[in-house]
DNA sequence: CTGAAAGCGCTTACAG
DNA sequence: CTGAAAGCGCTTACAG
């Protein structure tokens, strides 16, 4: 077995009360006193046991975060952002993979409450109502990471999707862009992508660019899924001149599908993706994206989860991060 | 506060010790009693406390996962693999980023102590002396992912990178290439860096291919370092015909900085990396690249913890997974 | 400045 | 089949 901090007590030659206070740096301990134990702790190789300090202090240190999938780049950021965070203040992350799925999403959620997190961190493209009625049952802090609430609920950091979308729809418009389709999410409840259609669509309004329905195709967000959308698009329907995919690996694999076409990116139909993943400017064409700060939401999203514990008041419920438009080479200006 | 089982007990008017056997599902309880105590718990919303059962069952059932960069995609998928092995076994894991950096690893393993992991996953690319001596003053069960230890000590999930290494540059050499330039990384205590490098000599010398010390040039396993390394490759030395990279973003950096000194490749210089990402079968050209099975690699670490802790006898303390090479576009038959 | 004791929320050997 | 009680390893109010 360990040593426990009886056993340095006993060595020390002080009681336990004693260890613990020199272990908490609580002041009122004596000089020598506090050497005798410093010493017994060293010579003992003491590491104390968090899980009883847990129980103890009803507060773990530790903060559960569900993610869809660590093994997809886009929010692996984003957990980098929030563990950086975690780690300045000494708090550490269970994580898990919820593909999205409202089942996992919940088990995961009971999880955490069971090992007693001291705040969850939800990171997705939207919340199911099971998770909305568990999150509003419990008093356990929760942030929303990259999604927000339609409803205002809940405390999140995203970039606003809508105008996100409005702005890179625009940007192909105003490159003489008239037909545009819209590779979405194959998740119809995808709240993040259901923004970003209101963002797109009242682009298309706004400068009267009509709309046509069946250029709405929805697959998944990965390449391949972005290859399968452009095969069907290219056997079934009219060309547009541009597309719009909500991901950009969707939108590289659309570009790679379109060129086993016979097809060029740009110059004989413009591709725009989501998200500036890294390998987004190396791809070749460049992909013209909107850039979120992964980063960032994470480790503001860890933030504001250690402010809510720490009873600092919050001012707004959602923290909106900036998205930028960034033009590389998968777009061609026509007309 | 939360509901206890004391509270729970109290509703079903039957004591702790019962309610405890209903939730452990252990048998010898009555059957309308446990209905009583399902129903308490039911209308009461209780969910049992982890950190308290942890304390008193000396298991937390969480792993601790030490990686070097999680927002580095190569890591994610082994992640993901012993998360989703985690998951079966009802285990779940504290992750943390150490950068490789010794001191943080070292951290991170006292805090994985402290909070009384039931195992420690390590996965990086070596191990530090001073992290060598905590896993060894230590009976916390402890498996290496993705990289295997020299001396046999410790459980380890990896490929034969030296033989890796020895089969890619073979391939190249059998291409007709014998000026082989070989870009490594920066961090010279890289022990799986270290096994590459001796498996590319092997192949050199068993091709009586001449070795040019110069040609070795180290730098960040990242698109932006092989891009910086071939830039001083490019200006400062005689060209090559070849590259072996150790990483494929290295090598896709490589790419780029060749076409924008006006080389084509592969027809100008070829170049190969290693691990084999998503991207690089999408990316043009498609990398030539050694295929490391990382999801697998952490799902068997994850079972090898599982079956350490439950006491079934490892075999061997290694175990070796098979890698592939998986030949694309980036490579030039000359001759 | 220091110690004895209670208590955090569970599990389980023991007794009945 | 069920309960009272001890104990997991800490922290801290209380007393001295």
């Amino acid at each position: 077995m360990n040593v426990k901090i009886k056993d340095v007590a006993r060595e020390a030659n002080v009681s336990v009360a004693t260890v613990s206070r020199v272990l908490n740096n609580i002041p009122l301990v004596n000089d020598e006193t506090k050497k005798r134990v410093v010493d017994a702790i060293e010579r003992t190789g003491y590491k104390p046991n968090a899980i009883a300090r847990s129980l103890k202090m009803q507060k773990t240190n530790t903060f559960g975060i569900m993610i869809p999938d660590i093994s997809k780049s886009y929010y692996t950021q984003v957990v980098r952002g929030v563990e950086d965070v975690c780690n300045i203040y000494d708090y550490n992350i269970i994580l898990c993979n919820t593909d999205s799925e409202p089942a996992k999403e919940e088990k995961y959620f009971d999880v955490f409450i069971e090992k007693q997190c001291d705040g969850i961190l939800f990171i997705g493209k939207g919340l199911n109502q099971g998770l909305i009625n568990k999150i509003e049952s419990t008093r356990v802090p929760v942030v929303l990471g990259a999604v927000s609430d339609s409803m205002g609920r809940f405390n999140g950091v995203a970039i606003n999707n809508e105008q996100a979308a409005y702005d890179i729809t625009k940007y192909l418009i105003e490159c003489g862009h008239t037909s545009i389709a819209f590779f979405t999410d194959e998740d119809e409840s995808s709240f993040v992508a259901q923004e970003r259609k209101k963002g797109f669509l009242r682009a298309l309004k706004k400068y009267e660019v009509k709309e046509n329905p069946i250029y709405e195709l929805k697959g998944k967000y990965s390449i391949k899924g972005g290859y399968d959308l452009m095969e069907e698009l290219l056997t079934n329907l009219e060309r547009p001149t541009a597309i719009v995919a909500l991901n950009d690996e969707m939108a590289m694999g659309a570009i790679r599908r379109a060129e086993d076409a016979g097809l060029k990116v740009p110059d004989d139909i413009s591709i725009v993706g989501f998200n500036n993943f890294q390998i987004s400017e190396w791809f070749r064409p460049g992909i013209t994206t909107i850039a979120q700060p992964m980063y960032d939401i994470g480790a503001i999203s860890a933030r504001i989860l250690i402010k809510i514990i720490n009873n600092y008041k919050i001012d707004e419920k959602t923290i909106t991060v900036p998205h930028e438009l960034i033009i590389r080479d998968s777009v061609k200006t026509i007309k």
